[in-house]
DNA sequence: TAAATCGGATCTTAAATGCT
DNA sequence: GCATTTAAGATCCGATTTAC
């Protein structure tokens, strides 16, 4: 055959590889050594040996890079090592002698709580030794600025902040001690936590939505980020910070859920067996061991306490065994470290374990279908934890009346009133959720019972939310000032308060709105009751700054109960035969703005029993306009 | 006219993607 | 697990240019 005629001229097989000067000829190249045409020119023929010969040699050249660094890595480490060891802890635990000078942390029992619990150590950089690269390590050094040395703020507004968030704030999130988390202390302890607690202040005074407050919330977020990629062991600070961030975050339960994981890595819960177990002290002199323990217990109760709240009231269990009981924790109201802020947190405190052992019989004892042995259970289940609530009530009362006579006391003890009547709101409702109750015209006299106690304690919980300030002089300690007298004392703190305490509040009006209406009292009375969720609305609109989600709702949800009882009445006085058709168009686009606007943990995360928006099937809108059938 | 040059077609290989 | 596609890089065909 001759190939030049075949159409498909079958070609040669190339080269593996061609030489260097066939190669850059473009030519045919035989691969032989020399190739024939090298031979023929006489010319040196060079080849490389294989073609990942560059790519082997650039692998070869950043192993070898790697190495330098690494040794460079573990010098700096070395040196590092060499200069933080002799520092000694300061602030947190450090106590002003008579001199003004300072005195050194004392050795802690051993296997106790870690060295890491404490702050002052060099505890995050030996974490860094094993296998982080350096750029990583750079990162984590970049946020051990705080965000005035960031230049976010000045640091006028940031001793603003930090006495605003002490003014408040500090009875919700109850794990400070005025004592020693001075500005300075925490200043020089922990970057994070002292952003976290400005942000909070600033939260307070400039409002949610303040472009100020979006910055520093932003830069809490980089602090989190930095510590859950570098570091293996936080320090207290950073789980007082976290704790912090729960408090007035959407991801509130993610959070506290960190924070608690941290605490028991630090070994907090120890701190708390070790103060119970010691002989009580009762003379004002403690010693700095001492102060440290119950330090460490505070916090871990305000912890869990947070943990609590997001559990019980976002429908779970709690994630943890708090292995505590009343007992041991009236045994730290006689320490001396006691202070007013320990009444607002182990009072809440034992409250809590009382709803969550009661939560755990009703979910774990009844089934969706109710059999009358399990009726009669779930009744005495209610029963008995009503009777120990009560009995909680009285004690505290009598515990704050004897350890605190002033404005702080009277608001603690409207507090935990407040917190009563909430108890049994959720108590009764969680039961009579699980006995599986969908239609109020189908309801067992027992759980029609049920919904009556809890509208009357939603009833009397509205009332406390109204309940004025006294007339006694405000006390260095409260914030209420002259300006607040005649004011809702309770609402008033709300200028610091959390987003589930906004939710809670919310939640309470427009539940006893509902129940008063579900129950067909008479309308004199639901219009009383309109006219306090009024109230409430208005001495919020005082104290809300910026947008708060749940005050909208509030607000929305007051003006369509009021619009409804309105054309209501006016159905009856006989000027109008029904409905008006673009009125019911005006409601349904009223509900979806609703919908809108409801912040997504209002309608999915938490699990107020009775006015979840899961459980209304009929829908927001049939709620208060279908009152015909309700009178 | 032989040799050199070089645009670009073709081939090889590895990785990505799709299919059963 | 196998087939196909894709992409990158290497080879070298063949038209053109250059040197003698």
């Amino acid at each position: 055959m001759d190939a030049s005629v075949s159409p498909e001229r079958p070609r040669k097989r190339r080269a593996i590889n061609a030489c260097t000067t066939c190669r850059a000829s473009k030519v045919r190249c035989d691969g032989s050594r020399p190739c024939q045409r090298c031979a023929r020119n006489n010319t040196d023929c060079v080849y490389y040996d294989g073609a990942k010969d560059p790519t082997l040699m650039r692998v070869e050249k950043l192993e070898a890079e790697v190495n330098a660094l690494k040794t460079g890595l573990e010098e700096a480490i070395d040196v590092s090592r060499r200069e933080l060891l002799p520092r000694t802890p300061i602030s947190s635990h450090t106590n002003v002698s008579p001199e003004g000078g300072s005195t050194l942390q004392p050795n802690l029992p051993v296997g106790t709580i870690t060295n890491q619990a404490f702050s002052g150590y060099a505890v995050s950089l030996p974490n860094l030794a094993h296998g982080l690269p350096s750029t990583l390590v750079m990162n984590a050094t970049g946020t051990t600025c705080n965000a005035v040395e960031k230049g976010l703020i000045s640091w006028e507004q940031a001793s603003f902040w930090y006495q605003s968030f002490f003014s408040g704030s500090h009875y919700l999130v109850p794990i400070f001690s005025e004592r020693t988390d001075t500005f300075e202390s925490v200043l020089s302890r922990n970057a994070f936590l002292f952003d976290a607690i400005v942000t909070i202040g600033c939260r307070a005074e400039e409002g949610v939505s303040s472009s100020l407050h979006h910055r520093l919330q932003s830069r809490l977020r980089e602090h989190l980020t930095n510590i859950l990629i570098t570091m293996d062991t936080p320090s207290v600070e950073v789980v007082q910070a976290i704790t912090i961030m729960a408090g007035y975050s959407e991801n509130g339960f993610v959070l506290i859920a960190l924070a608690l994981r941290f605490a028991i890595q630090l070994g907090l819960p120890n701190s708390v067996d070790q103060l119970i177990a010691k002989p009580l002290q009762r003379s004002g002199d403690v010693s700095v061991e001492d102060q440290d323990l119950y330090r460490l217990a505070r916090i871990w109760h305000g912890v869990c306490n947070l943990e609590l709240f997001f559990s019980l009231d976002g429908g779970k269990l709690p994630g943890i065994n708090l292995r505590t009981s009343s007992r041991k924790i009236r045994a730290l109201i006689q320490h001396p470290e006691f202070t007013s802020v320990d009444l607002r947190l182990l009072s809440q405190l034992e409250l809590n374990i009382i709803r969550n052992n009661a939560y755990v019989n009703i979910v774990n004892h009844h089934g969706a279908s109710i059999l009358p042995e399990n009726e009669s259970l779930l009744r005495s289940t209610v029963q008995d934890t009503v009777i120990e609530l009560s009995l909680w009530l009285e004690e505290w009362t009598i515990i704050i009346s004897s350890k605190s006579k002033d404005q702080a006391g009277s608001l603690a003890l409207l507090n935990i009133h407040i917190q009563y009547e909430w108890a049994l709101i959720t108590l009764h409702l969680k039961a009579l959720s699980v006995s599986g109750i969908e239609n109020i015209a189908i309801m067992k006299d027992f759980q029609r019972d049920m919904v009556r106690t809890a509208k009357e304690a939603a009833a009397r919980h509205l009332h406390h939310l109204l309940e004025e300030t006294s007339s006694s002089p405000p006390s260095p300690e409260s914030s209420n000032t002259r300006r607040d007298q005649g004011r809702p004392a309770y609402l008033t703190t709300f200028k610091w308060t959390m987003d589930y305490v906004w939710a809670k509040c919310a939640f309470s009006v427009l539940l006893v709105l509902k129940l008063a209406l579900l129950l067909r009292d008479p309308l004199p009375s639901v219009m009383l009751l309109l006219q306090d969720a009024h109230k409430v609305l208005e001495s919020l609109k005082r104290i809300a700054i910026g947008h708060i989600a749940y005050f909208q709702i509030l607000q929305t949800s007051i003006e369509k109960c009021e619009s409804a009882l309105r054309e209501y009445m006016a159905q009856q006085e006989g000027n109008s035969t029904g409905l008006d058709p673009s009125r019911v168009g005006e409601e349904r686009s009223a509900e979806d703005d609703f919908h809108g606007y409801a912040p997504s943990e209002f309608v999915f995360e938490w699990d107020f029993p009775g006015l979840n928006l899961k459980s209304m099937p009929l829908g927001w809108h049939d709620l208060f306009l279908d009152l015909d059938s309700v009178f």
